[in-house]
DNA sequence: CAGTGGATTTCACTTATTGAAACTCTCTTT
DNA sequence: AAAGAGAGTTTCAATAAGTGAAATCCACTG
C-alpha cells in the first residue's frame, strides 16, 4: 500500500483544476475535462459547489468559487518567501525596467510564477502570478532542475516563449534550490553583453534573497520543496 | 438522495481548509480540526499532498500547497472578482444613490476600475470600466498600497479629481489587499459624518466579500483584516 | 527507562461511490 | 412540425473503495 491515494478526492481535484484553469465551464465539458462520467462529474461537482469551492452563474455554468480565491490568498499571505522576495523584485524592476520574477517548482514538472513585478518600458514581458511554466528549455527550469549554473545565471534566449531572453538565479539557501529569480526581457532589446549584466543582477539579489538582509537573524522558510533532506 | 454530496471529498476539503486557514498543522492537528481519525486524515492529506494542493515541510508539517496558490490566482483573475463584487456594488449604489467601484493595482503606480455601478443621484460622479487611476493621492491608491486603514477606509476629498469625495476600503483576503471597493461622491453633497457612514458601508462590504458563506465547517481564520464592523 | 503522543501500516467490514441507462429539456436540423 | 442531437439530471444494483480500530514504530521527556 505504498501509493495510497483517494480516487473520488482526485478527481475532484482534476475537475477543481479544470474549473479554475478554463474560467468556466460547462458539464459535459468538465466531465470531458476529467474523464469522468456525466454522472459522476455532477455527483463531484455539487460537493464543490456546496463547499464553495465551485459555483454555477445564472447560465449553469460551472465556476471556481470564492472559497478558491480564499484559500489561494490565504496560502500566498503564509508564504514568507513572497514578501522577502518583494523588494529584490522590485529592485531588478528598478534597475533594468524589464519585468522581473520568482517562481517555484511545482508538483508536476513545472514551475509556477510565485510573485512578480512588472517592467517600467511600455514594450515588457506580462505574466501573472500563478501561471505555469515548463521546466523544459527555460531559463528559470535550468536553475531549478540543474545544480549551480556558471558565473551563477542562466540566460535562454526564444526558449519557450518566442522573441524574448529570460534570465535567471537560483535562490538556494544552503546548496538546495528552492526557487528561482528571473528577468525577461523583449529579444530586440538586449546584446550579450546585456544579459550578462542583468544577469549578475539577478545572480546577486537571488544569493541576498535568504541570506538575511540584516544579521541573518532572519527566519529562513525552508520548506518550499515539500522534499524532507 | 436530493443532497447528493460526497463524503470523502468532503473531508479532504475541510482538511485543505484547515490547512489553509491555520498555515500549518500537524497531521493530528489536521485529524482533529477536521474531526477525523488519524488514519483517515493521512490518506487524505497524502492524496492532497500528491496533487500539489498540500505539501509538507521538513518537518513533515502540513502547509498550503502552490496549487492552491496558483489555482487562486487564476480564479481572480478570470474575472470572478468582478461577479463576486457585483451584488455588494449593487448594494452600495442602492444604500447610497452614489457610485460605487471595484479597482485593483495594475502595472507602475495605477490601478484599473474593473467593475462599477452608477449612481442614481441626477449628478453623480461618471467613470468607465478599464480607466486607469492614479494611486497617489487618491482613495483607492491609499488602500491598495498602504496597510489596512484605521476604521477599516479612507476617504480623500478632492484628490486627484477636483469637486469629489472618495471613500475606499480593503478587499483583503487573508491579509493580503488584491482590490479595493470605493465610492466616490460629489464633494458638495457629502459632509463629514456622510463620509464616515458611507466608509463603514465599504468597509463591511469589502470584507464580507471574501469572506463569503464559505463551507460554513471551517471556523474564519483569525489573520483576515478587516473584520466586519 | 518507562511513558506519552505522533506518524504510519494493516486489515476485515461494509459503506459509499460508481456508471449505464432512462428521462426530460432545449436547441438544431430536416 | 417532427425528428434528432446533446446537455443536465435521476435512479439503482454491483462492487470497488474508503473506513477506523488496533498494532507497530519512533522521537521525546519526565
Amino acid at each position: 500500500m505504498a501509493e495510497s491515494s483517494t480516487r473520488t478526492v482526485e478527481r475532484a481535484l482534476v475537475l477543481l483544476g479544470a474549473v479554475c484553469g478554463a474560467g468556466s465551464l460547462t458539464l459535459a465539458d468538465a466531465a470531458r475535462e476529467a474523464d469522468l462520467s456525466a454522472s459522476t462529474a455532477l455527483r463531484l461537482l455539487r460537493t464543490l459547489e456546496g463547499t464553495g469551492f465551485v459555483r454555477r452563474d445564472t447560465a449553469g455554468v460551472y465556476r471556481p468559487g470564492l472559497r478558491v480565491v480564499q484559500l489561494g490568498a490565504q496560502a500566498l499571505g503564509h508564504e514568507s518567501l513572497v514578501s522577502l522576495a518583494e523588494p529584490a523584485l522590485e529592485r531588478l524592476v528598478e534597475l533594468t525596467g524589464e519585468s522581473a520574477y520568482l517562481s517555484v517548482p511545482s508538483h508536476d514538472g513545472e514551475g509556477v510564477y510565485l510573485a512578480m513585478r512588472e517592467g517600467t518600458h511600455p514594450v515588457r514581458h506580462a505574466s501573472w502570478v500563478g501561471r505555469s511554466i515548463p521546466l523544459a528549455h527555460t531559463a528559470v527550469g535550468a536553475v531549478l532542475t540543474g545544480g549551480p549554473p556558471d558565473g551563477g545565471f542562466v540566460v535562454v534566449r526564444d526558449g519557450v516563449e518566442a522573441d524574448v531572453t529570460a534570465v535567471a538565479a537560483p535562490v538556494s539557501p544552503g546548496g538546495r534550490t528552492v526557487a528561482a529569480l528571473s528577468v525577461v526581457v523583449p529579444s530586440y532589446r538586449i546584446t550579450e553583453a546585456g544579459a550578462h549584466r542583468i544577469g549578475s543582477l539577478v545572480a546577486r539579489e537571488a544569493a541576498a534573497l535568504l541570506a538575511g538582509p540584516a544579521t541573518g537573524a532572519v527566519p529562513v522558510p525552508e520548506d518550499l520543496t515539500g522534499e524532507p533532506a
